[in-house]
DNA sequence: TCTATCGTTGACATGGATGTCAAGGTCCAG
DNA sequence: CTGGACCTTGACATCCATGTCAACGATAGA
C-alpha cells in the first residue's frame, strides 16, 4: 500500500511516516515510480511506534526496542550487544516507574471524579 | 527553602522550577529580598509534577490535574466546572491507554531480555 | 488533454521542555 | 570591604515531534 493509505489506517500523517522512516523505524520498499510501498505488517509496526511515542519513549530508544518486539525474536539475537541490553533494562525500569506514577495519579483523579459526582 | 535547595532535593534545575512556576504549577512565596521561598510541601509537589511530565502529560493538563490530587480535596470542588470534569475524565482514559501500552511493551522487552539471558 | 489527487524531496515554522548566558542584586565569610 | 556563591529576570539556543508549504513528478478519470 502507499503512504496515504497507511496514514489513514494508522491515523497519522504522511509527513510523520516519512519522519519515522528517516529515524530508521520503518523501511518501506519503493514502487518503480519511487512511491513508498508498505506491506500490511507495517500497520501494526506504525501503531506500535505511535503507542511507544505516546508512552513517552523517544524515537532513538524505540529504534533499539523495536527489533526485540519483532517475531520471531531469535533473528535479532545477533544485535544484542551488552550496551543495548543495558539500555533495554534501564528503559524497562523507567517504564515501570511511569506505569506506577500514571496508575497512582489516574486512580487519584478517578476517585476525585467519583466523589465530585456523588455530590452532584 | 530557596530555589537551589529545592532543585537539589528534587533533582531538577532552578531553571525548571521557574518554568513550572510560569506555567502555574507552583506558587512560592517571596522573601523580603525577592528570593523565592518554598515550603516543605513543595518538594512532593515538584516530584509529582516531574512524574507526570515523565509520564507524558503536558504542563497544561498537569495544571488541571494537580488541584484534584491535593488534600483535602473538598477545597477544590468550586473549581470543578463541567468542562474540567470532562477533561479529567478523558485524560484518565488516555492515561489508562498509556498504562496498557507501556505495560505491554515493557513486558515484551522483559521477556526478550530473559530469553536472551537464558542463552548466555 | 486537462485537472484533481496523490506522491516525491526539501525548507521553514512551531510548541514544549530544557539549557545557557548576561547583567545585575543579595549575602556571608574572610 | 571584597570575593564567591546564590538569587533575580530576560533573551537566546536546542532537541524533538509535528505542521505547512513549495516545486515538481505520477496517475487516473472527465
Amino acid at each position: 500500500m502507499r503512504i496515504g493509505e497507511l496514514a489513514r489506517l494508522t491515523e497519522t500523517s504522511p509527513r510523520l511516516l516519512r519522519y519515522y522512516e528517516k529515524q530508521g523505524l520503518i523501511l518501506p520498499s519503493r514502487e518503480a515510480n519511487g512511491y513508498r510501498d508498505y506491506d500490511d505488517s507495517q500497520v501494526d509496526r506504525v501503531l506500535q511506534i505511535r503507542g511507544l511515542l505516546d508512552a513517552g519513549l523517544p524515537t532513538r530508544i524505540i529504534k533499539q526496542v523495536l527489533p526485540c518486539l519483532d517475531a520471531p525474536r531469535r533473528i535479532h539475537f545477533a544485535d544484542a550487544t551488552p550496551e543495548i541490553l543495558d539500555t533495554l533494562e534501564s528503559e524497562t525500569e523507567r517504564m515501570t516507574r511511569r506505569i506506577h506514577c500514571l496508575t497512582r495519579n489516574r486512580d487519584a483523579i478517578l476517585e476525585y471524579l467519583s466523589v465530585v459526582r456523588e455530590l452532584a
